[in-house]
DNA sequence: TCGGCAAAGTAGAACGTTCTACCAAGATTG
DNA sequence: CAATCTTGGTAGAACGTTCTACTTTGCCGA
């Protein structure tokens, strides 16, 4: 009323005072409560328009003891599979009053609980969360019975009774390995990722299912072995050209090692696509770039996250859901990285 | 005390009951206050210790009018640009209590104004924004006004007074116009970007000094103009080779559009760093992938975005502080799409 | 002895919502 | 016509901090 004072915030009394009501009947407005009369809403909606009254969630968020933002951990918001997944989980929680905490953990168990600790110092509503190699089934789990909403993303951890999303990564390994094969490659290598990561194994025994079926054996010497760096990839696709009976064709551990991969054979003065074809896991949108343009196996990492913002969105509704697995069927993306045009 | 009554969360006033002081004491000695004697302060972290204490930041932000959330708006996380400058915030968010809120406004003023709401409501302690390219300078300026430390980045609204850090735009473009003069070229194509995008201005005014410096006569028909989508610049490139005296080289107007405008050389068979040299301007990761890799001028996505965090930290700490301009330097980065190898 | 001051701590009212009871007044029912 | 139900709303106590203004105690100097 008195516009000589415009220093304190507008609060939901002051609309209650100005529009004749009490405070609970704005709060029931604000929340769209059909308790309330179409003429009240209207008025109690004009005076919140009229003074520019600002909805304050940090009151609300201690009051329901919860939050309406999302925290979402991941390794490393440059690698653009991350990015994509990111932008997937933004997409769902556009249209919602939710917010994402983003939060980098480097692969490091250690940085990982001290960033989940700050997150839930801040308060989340739910948590989205890609995890650090070294994560223990028990970190998860234990966040999960504290009542955070938790859906697990890409690295299924081992046995965790958690939501999760990800990728099919035998099959990914597999539709690659098979493009190859039907391509007329018989010796075909695996190039970089450590050994002991899941999402490794996995795309390896797909890629021994295909030879299997295909009645091509084995060869434990095309399986190269390495942190899949840039650098790597280039020393593991001469590693392979080295062998005494070299493969002519080659699976990137991802994208990224693959089109490493491919200045590795220009630098040994071998064409990639042309004497040699090789094909990435991940399709984010860096394989269109290279050239040639890579042939790769999608993973769908916008969808991967779009479907595991959804998923908490759903268990924060309901929290005591039964735990939902999401496999995401990976897609193969032909281009000219192996020689097809 | 009661063990059976775990349920509820445990609070300072817990605290101050197990340690024998009052909540008031636990408060302080939170926030590190030395009125508390080494003792007492000792005595009620055990007790923080040993309850497993969470320190409730929604209480504390209701109570201080404040947030220890930043804002970050940008334009788009799948760009390798805007992913850089996020790891740059949070590389100084890092060490403190604050989280960021991230969300993408896609170049759209609506939508700018839609997230920013939300912010609000969340509760901010500051902000980092890449402005939309129609936003009005009163938008940003009211938010300052509104008591919200800002920090606009990458691109300068005009005359707007707040916080700003961002690349030198005219220096990239007469550096990476030099360059290519350096290498012999005389006939230097300007590809894509939109004609009213300061960012472009600038960089032609920068391509304009260094023809000029070099007593060279700038041809407006070597300026393609579009949306730096890869198409365009696939068309652009293609556009230029079809001039009655065509370029020998070109500019992109960023790493992506350089790097698509590559294919688009390919595809009317001129090889790029052999029969026509390209260059970026940007120096994400991504150009060194490219092939032939990228020569760029990098802008430094990164250190803008942890320039433009420290900013923001300072001025939360001194809000009355005078505005700062931070104009980081281009680098020349010598890959071998010019033929330089 | 007394006034003053420093050191160490405390009382208690905010901050802005939400939500469980509760209430008043019509409408409906037997 | 009394009992019950429905509709539309309200009172007021939380939620967990922070922070201003005290209080208490001991010490010092005059």
């Amino acid at each position: 009323m008195n516009e000589l004072t415009p220093l304190r915030r507008v609060t939901i009394i002051d609309i209650a005072r100005e529009a004749g009501v009490s405070p609970s009947t704005v709060s029931l407005v604000l929340q769209k409560n059909e308790r309330i009369s179409a003429e009240t809403r209207q008025r109690v909606e004009d005076v919140i328009q009229r003074l520019g009254y600002k909805y304050n969630r940090s009151a609300a968020n201690l009051r329901r003891q919860t939050s309406q933002a999302i925290g979402l951990i991941i390794n490393d918001i440059c690698n653009p599979f991350f990015a994509e997944m990111t932008a997937g989980v933004q997409s769902v929680l556009q249209g919602t009053d939710f917010l994402v905490f983003l939060v980098e953990a480097g692969d490091d168990v250690e940085r990982q609980s001290r960033v989940y600790r700050s997150l839930e110092e801040h308060g989340i509503g739910g948590l989205i969360i890609f995890p650090a190699s070294e994560t223990k089934p028990e970190f998860l789990e234990r966040i999960a019975a504290g009542g955070t909403p938790i859906c697990v993303a890409v690295r299924r951890p081992p046995d965790a009774d958690v939501d999760y999303v990800g990728p099919d990564n035998r099959l990914a390994g597999r539709m690659a390995t098979r493009h190859l094969i039907d391509l007329g490659h018989k010796r075909i290598a695996f190039l970089s990722g450590e050994a002991h990561s899941p999402a490794r194994i996995d795309r390896i025994a797909g890629y021994r299912d295909a030879l299997q079926r295909a009645g091509l054996k084995f060869d434990p010497a095309l399986c190269l072995e390495s942190r899949p760096t840039r650098a790597n990839a280039i020393i593991d696709v001469q590693k392979a050209l080295d062998l005494k009976d070299p493969p002519t064709a080659a699976i990137g551990y991802n994208d990224n090692v693959a089109i490493a991969a491919m200045h590795g054979l220009r630098l040994r003065g071998v064409e990639p696509g042309r004497q040699f074809a090789i094909i990435g896991i991940d399709g984010t949108s860096d394989a269109e770039l290279a050239h040639p343009a890579l042939t790769t196996v999608a993973l769908h990492a916008h969808d991967i996250g779009r479907r595991a913002a959804e998923l908490v969105l759903e268990r924060i509704k309901a929290p005591s859901r039964v735990h939902e697995n999401v496999i995401l069927r990976p897609n193969l993306i032909v281009r000219s990285s192996c020689g097809s045009r």
